[in-house]
DNA sequence: CGATTTATTGAATCGACTCAATTGATGTGG
DNA sequence: CCACATCAATTGAGTCGATTCAATAAATCG
């Protein structure tokens, strides 16, 4: 998608390298499907050129969490050239295209495109950002809060994609994809949605999303937008598009 | 500390870059002290030298998350250099000594050590795949689990950096600590220990821990060592010390 | 040695869970 | 296009893991 490229403006020549790498080797997969299982040892770094995934884990006896999403234009997995194996799995909530990239793609890149190789590492590191805002969520804030943040969160995504329309968006995401990813039950999950709706900041149907008042559905999550690094440094780097 | 090199095997020329870079511009600090604050602008790296450390995130009211723990030889935040303030704060848990590591130096790292490089990208990804599996604890794991998968990951990371005494190490956290990482309450953190005592899964007093049986403990937190990734590629670059 | 932090225990409470059943949507094949 | 099957969302009731509050014991520190 080429609205990775919101991250740090390139250029027309890095448009291209981006568009030609996003359409060589493009896989399509249905809903509810796996791209990748713990323990594989795959060879490429998968871009998401449109739909939902998530990366999840899941114990032994069945417990499951999902431990990110990845939205339009996300990265899968920069890890695979230096680690093993998985000790994850990436599987689709929606169907998917992703893109697979090859080590000499990226080679290429970190070479001779600085500013696509900027945007990558910033991508990898608003990951892990992420990542620590969900152990904060997770460890210390309530159903209630923990919900509103993850909906403010995936808002915030989905609006730097481009890929919301106003104060609405998708949310192709099951109660029961919520409950995984909030550690809470599915149970649970729909009594917290219902309060939500209850309290006025969020309407949900059809699997679409609206936020009538982003403010105060950002205070109910305790949300500060600072761990997504908007304002990152990439923007000095801009080229005259 | 010399353990970090534990990951990949280096020359005596890497050691030697490496020391080198150890012991300019040292800084020490007391227990309990603030390194860096959530919303700073950090020019270095830093790299523990002794002692531990650890992220967290707190909340306006106060809740606190401790996102993960820095051991000897870990590096804290390779993110210096691309986003432009700290999301989170970093904090001492016993006196610590770092190691303020420049962009210069990173630049000479990645441009003629490349035994070196990998290993640093190999830690930040380690980093990452840990921020999944505390993801999944908190979200999936019970108290009990959760409690005895902490200690597991910290005996192996400290193993790996050769601070443990066979089935012993230090353990220099207050159960307020323990329960700041594990988003449990003080008192229940008192009070899963103590069903660890009794199952004799572990022996702390005085900061110390002891793991009779490790196998035991690691069926009883659901611990799969995967994440940790000690079977790293980087192996296979070993230089012939 | 008091002073303060850390660890421990008890009792009551509550947030979130499980179990179980119902309603509503979505989908598929005949 | 309906009938049946399946999956997703909802509701109620009872339970339990973990919390809060509160007090005491033990350890650490200057």
């Amino acid at each position: 998608m080429r609205k990775l490229e919101q991250f740090v403006r390139l250029s027309p020549a890095d448009r291209a390298v981006l568009t030609r790498a996003a359409a060589e080797r493009v896989r399509n997969f249905g809903p509810r499907v796996d791209i990748a299982r713990e323990g594989d040892r795959p060879k490429d770094v998968h871009l998401i050129l449109s739909g939902w995934a998530c990366r999840y884990k899941q114990l032994e006896d069945g417990r499951r969490q999902i431990v990110s999403f990845f939205l339009p234009g996300d990265i899968c997995d920069l890890n695979v050239f230096v680690l093993r194996e998985m000790d994850h799995s990436i599987g689709t909530i929606t169907p998917v295209a992703i893109a697979d990239l090859s080590r000499d793609f990226f080679e290429e890149i970190s070479a001779g495109y600085p500013r696509i190789a900027t945007a990558f590492w910033w991508e990898s590191l608003v990951n892990s950002a992420i990542q620590r805002e969900w152990t904060m969520s997770l460890g210390q804030r309530t159903a209630y809060e923990r919900m509103a943040h993850l909906l403010c969160e995936l808002f915030f995504r989905l609006r730097l994609a481009g890929l919301t329309r106003g104060d609405s968006c998708d949310l192709p995401l099951t109660q029961a994809d919520l409950a995984d990813a909030t550690g809470l039950s599915k149970v649970h999950v729909n009594r917290t949605l219902q309060e939500l709706r209850a309290a006025e900041l969020i309407g949900l149907r059809d699997k679409s999303l609206r936020i009538p008042n982003l403010e105060r559905l950002m205070n109910a999550g305790l949300f500060n937008a600072n761990y997504l690094h908007m304002d990152h440094e990439g923007r000095q780097l801009d080229s005259n598009e």
